[in-house]
DNA sequence: CAAGCTGAAAGTGTCGACAATCGACGCCTA
DNA sequence: TAGGCGTCGATTGTCGACACTTTCAGCTTG
């Protein structure tokens, strides 16, 4: 009984659950724009295309439902999830909420390591800017969060920031470019890696807010765009 | 089309989803301590148990691995969550971090229902105080902050506030009484709710943070006692 | 006596199949 | 011609089965 007390911290090699390499290509298609909200995603056909049975698909699709990726329709079947304006209004809302509380919490215990890894992820930033690389961008963008979120030390939180980007993902990745002006971004990360090296809690909480609220407004745009008014 | 205008309200009859019914019976035995942490969760025997095929079981069991219920060990099967000391941390880093924000938008746009039931949420655990009856007042008290994050108005929110208290109800439901004073629990969720209702942020999120920090501090003491000194 | 090996039993991962149900198409009726 | 009804095809929900892996008890051996 105490021979198995750590499961927890193994990377968990063998990652031969079909469930999880399903769940994957599925989030991939989705956040890559190649499954469109509102589609259908029929059990049988992902499964005859990938060469499986039906249950593994299911199965990932369920998870992918917990996730908000997908939504299960009763005896209908599995959509990819639409996001309303509130939807993303709501999105955003937890983002700042989760984002400022990490950003506090990675400044109160920065490694430099950590430090080290978001001013890498800045010049990148930059760099893509410079070369005008819209995807690259957001890609870059996500990770310098994600990074903040990794240097805030809950892995729980990071779970959880995962999961809002990867919602956030499906109206992104609709979108080859997602700001007008890609050097906009790095400029805007810049007062917030700043204000985490200042170790001022609230400057953080007032430079993560002014950030967030650029890309709320952004994403909010896209979003008001691609709704058709009711 | 326009015949049924109002799909909401309706009571959804003929839930045949076995895998939602599952679940519901598996969380309940995890948080009513019925299934230890660290109990094995077989789906064969599940399923005789409850006179059903493995199928929905196994997806159940994904379902409540998502939630941070169980945990998935590939080949070997599913776990009830152990929560270290470590766990609890985070969840209560989270739970700060998510109540906070409910507190502050919940005061933002608090409408006269959500008040008053507040309010009646908060008389009712004073006299679960007074009947002494500690098990009805834990959940009274996990009621009263699940109304604010109602309150708050976001969806996802109150999810996730729901995901966070299932994890917590793990340890929570391993004892029977939480707190020593139960009448401690009522009064220190007056200043929380009078604070909302007087609408200072700072406020709200002081008395949010003191009251949140007493349940860590007991729920933590309480693990600390569990956890076998590694 | 402890440690390693062997075999069987139990359990998971995956599959294909069947019944129940949903959506769509076409037909009938007013 | 518009709207309701019944039938058909397609898909989901669930099941039982099989191969492979892990676990564990008993045996062998140093």
């Amino acid at each position: 009984m105490r021979a198995m007390s750590q499961p927890v911290g193994l990377p968990m090699l063998a990652e031969s659950d079909l469930v999880r390499q399903v769940a994957r290509r599925l989030t991939d298609a989705i956040v890559q724009g190649r499954l469109a909200p509102g589609a259908k995603v029929a059990e049988a056909a992902v499964a005859r295309e990938l060469g499986i049975s039906r249950a593994p698909v299911r199965e990932a699709a369920r998870l992918l439902e917990s996730q908000g990726l997908l939504q299960a329709s009763p005896r209908r079947g599995f959509f990819v999830r639409e996001l309303s304006p509130r939807d993303v209004d709501e999105l955003y809302d937890l983002r700042l909420c989760v984002e400022r509380h990490a950003a506090v919490e990675a400044a109160r215990r920065l490694t430099p390591a950590a430090r080290e890894a978001l001013r890498r992820q800045l010049d990148l930033m930059r760099d893509l800017a410079r070369r005008d690389d819209p995807v690259a961008i957001v890609e870059a963008d996500y990770q310098f969060h994600r990074l903040i979120c990794e240097a805030a030390g809950n892995a729980r939180l990071l779970r959880l920031f995962d999961g809002l980007a990867s919602e956030l993902r499906i109206v992104i990745g609709l979108i080859g470019r997602l700001y007008d002006d890609p050097d906009e971004i790095a400029r805007t990360h810049e007062p917030v890696l700043a204000a985490i090296e200042a170790g001022h809690p609230e400057r953080i909480v007032a430079h993560v807010d002014h950030h967030i609220g650029v890309a709320r407004r952004e994403v909010g745009r896209l979003v008001q765009s691609l709704t058709p008014t009711p």
